[in-house]
DNA sequence: GTCTATAATAGGATAGAC
DNA sequence: GTCTATCCTATTATAGAC
């Protein structure tokens, strides 16, 4: 049972955390080994015991919960303010395109789902998308959408989402991302 | 420059290659261990470096030509059918369906693409991507699409396909991959 | 809080017997 | 064609000095 960290959550481990990041959104969990981080990171393999006691499997669950947090922050909750339906969605867009860095940076939901990351991780994931499924289609229905297509509407955008940046890496086109984003912001906007 | 094998490509080299592509397309490359396919397969290592002399490369490269020319087979081929449009993309839902056993198995793709794969492999993959978007954008066109819009049609479907894959294996629910595929379906017959 | 040193195990790959 | 034995490196993790 991984838990969170030592008492001092200070600047340097958040600058950490920014690298960990980093790593396990494009290399997923068995990939990115301890001496990769400390490389990356230029402390030594028992520092980094120092701030994840847990070691690797603590280090992928704190680095899930800060990217849900951003996440729920940047993408979600513009879904709920009480504005129209372009500026939700365009909201929406525009922090996609942020956070995969234009087709750019791979998704870490993506990444751990396919390597076998621990439990605790998959699961916090797993919530996020629920949620950004969730808030899509309420924003939607809040927005006058068919309440009974809402649903459908939202998982086919936000799999889209996930499979364009997919197919743009996998390409190596990362015009191809940002061009279906815009495909996709549109598509939500008729009716 | 890792090449294909000794000459007799044998019943046991083919059973070989099944395991390998079940493990490869579920933990992409890094996460598979020589170990892995050793225990899997019941071979030593030494003999699996005689099925592949240049090792674990050599494996994956061997999986994804094999994989390309399965899909080409049965996703790919039935679009350029000289049917209507139904049975084309009928044809190739029901191949993505059972390429995926309906949610259960990893895109290979998809696995390759996250955990950094040699080139050969991700050429390989890229390649077979690039095919199946022309193919699908091709039967659009062939079967009185506006000309104009296939491209984009195409590339959303096998976006909608790959990340509805990926959420449905996130979120654990098979169900949600089947019945996107069949909204996929209906939303390429409109028109 | 960061380091060196070290343990114990697993990794990819090869040599050579049978 | 499969095996045992082996090599060397990398891996996760810990102990303990500073």
């Amino acid at each position: 049972m991984p838990t969170t960290a030592p008492k001092p959550a200070n600047d340097a481990r958040e600058a950490l955390l920014d690298r960990l990041y980093a790593l396990f959104r494009t290399g997923g969990f068995e990939a990115v080994s301890i001496g990769d981080v400390s490389r990356e990171t230029g402390l030594g393999k028992s520092s980094l015991y120092h701030y994840f006691p847990g070691g690797k499997d603590d280090m992928a669950l704190v680095v899930a919960e800060r990217a849900a947090a951003r996440v729920r922050a940047l993408v979600i909750a513009p879904l709920g303010a009480p504005v129209d339906r372009a500026r939700r969605i365009g909201a929406m867009i525009a922090a996609v395109d942020a956070l995969y860095a234009g087709g750019e940076a791979p998704c870490l939901i993506a990444a751990m789902t396919l390597s076998d990351a621990p439990a605790a991780t998959r699961a916090c994931l797993a919530a996020l998308l629920r949620d950004w499924l969730a808030a899509l289609a309420e924003a939607l229905v809040a927005t006058d959408a068919a309440p009974d297509a809402a649903e459908a509407r939202a998982f086919a955008a936000v799999s889209r989402i996930e499979g364009a940046l997919m197919i743009a890496r996998a390409l190596d086109d990362r015009a191809r991302f940002v061009a279906e984003l815009a495909r996709i912001e549109a598509d939500l906007l008729r009716d």
